[in-house]
DNA sequence: TGTACATCAGTGAACGCGCGTTCACTGATGTAC
DNA sequence: TGTACATCAGTGAACGCGCGTTCACTGATGTAC
């Protein structure tokens, strides 16, 4: 494989990323990731040997993509027991939500939805994926005088998921809004209290 | 309309409530529903517009009657303030999880995955049943000597929502059942602490 | 009571469309001589 | 250097399948006389 069919390769991934988050597996149809690449579908097989295939990495890449914009915001606060603040309130934003359609929210939330129906080789992708992405996190919202626990990170992150789908899920509605708020006063309450 | 057909039309929705929280939207074919209802397509369109039609009726019934059934163990327990904390128990345990195979899961875990693809119509119902639900449930949990605001209610759904997708999402990988206990942890430190 | 007819819930086959996948072809690039 | 050929990434049309929807038909029930 040489530069530049792996350069289209990456394209292609680039764009089923975004298409995914944007609009989660049904909806990444091979016509429409191959457009949004800028070719043709007829291409599609040089590259994936299934749109299963191409789903799998795409996955990685929009976790990989999603979770470092999350992050960046967090990770300039100098004070580590910050961090997670500053996380929770960028992800409970109105505009974070809202962001999906640019296929530039968080890929967690917009793909968990979809697993339940997925097979179990997508299935074991999204799990090892996860995994990455709670180590990374719980590393980069301690330091040594602030520990965030996983179990921590964990029930923290099951609020701001939850509260993003259903405040996606009722966008348009008051309840919305108040969904946001509601999730960032219970981590506020539950969790950051004392900081 | 004659009884009959009522009676028809009522026995279709229930098979459509049914699938619906075992395979959300997409997979609610009309062909699946009405087989599951004991009868063939042809004779759809006699009790429904259409997809959508039934879809939006069927999940007024599948909200409800997952409700019912979510919250009639925590029901039983006279004193108001143990409430919450029994049906976020039930709520998280791994048999809810593994529940919704047999359309018995939590409707609103199971639908609000749906609802950024669905269109307005749908959402609009959607975020209807979700105001009444929760108008009924912090009603159910709270009594004269123990309040449930509708925020705490809300950051909690955020949560048991969240942390149940979440788990589902992952099964059959470790995380999953982690998931659940910090989901689990987060509400007991937050919210449970003092009872 | 019995007969003829109307009504209408439900049947099952068909149609159109979108999507995943396949395949014969094109056209650019590189290699052999 | 120039010519002939091989390679192969990408094209675009086609195929099969599943699904929503339609439609001509059936057969049971009720009504008129």
């Amino acid at each position: 494989m040489n530069k530049q069919k792996r350069d289209t390769h990456d394209m292609i991934l680039s764009a089923c990323a975004k298409v995914l988050r944007k609009q989660g597996i049904k909806s990444a149809t091979v016509a429409k990731v191959m457009h949004e690449a800028g070719m043709t579908v007829g291409g599609f097989y040089a590259h994936f040997d299934s749109k299963e295939a191409m789903v799998a990495e795409g996955f990685r890449r929009a976790l990989e993509d999603s979770n470092a914009e999350l992050i960046s915001g967090a990770r300039k606060e100098p004070e580590a027991g910050k961090r997670l603040r500053t996380y929770a309130k960028g992800y409970l934003s109105p505009s974070h939500r809202d962001q999906d359609g640019a296929g530039r929210g968080c890929a967690v939330a917009a793909l968990a939805a979809d697993m339940g129906k997925a097979g179990p080789a997508l299935r074991k992708v999204f799990a090892e994926e996860c995994q990455k992405l709670i180590y990374e996190n719980t590393s980069a919202f301690s330091d040594a005088d602030s520990r965030v626990s996983r179990k921590e990170y964990l029930g923290t992150l099951a609020t701001l998921a939850g509260a993003l789908i259903l405040a996606r899920a009722t966008r348009g509605s008051p309840v919305s809004d108040e969904i946001l708020e509601a999730g960032a006063a219970a981590l506020g309450v539950g969790r950051f209290a004392a900081i």
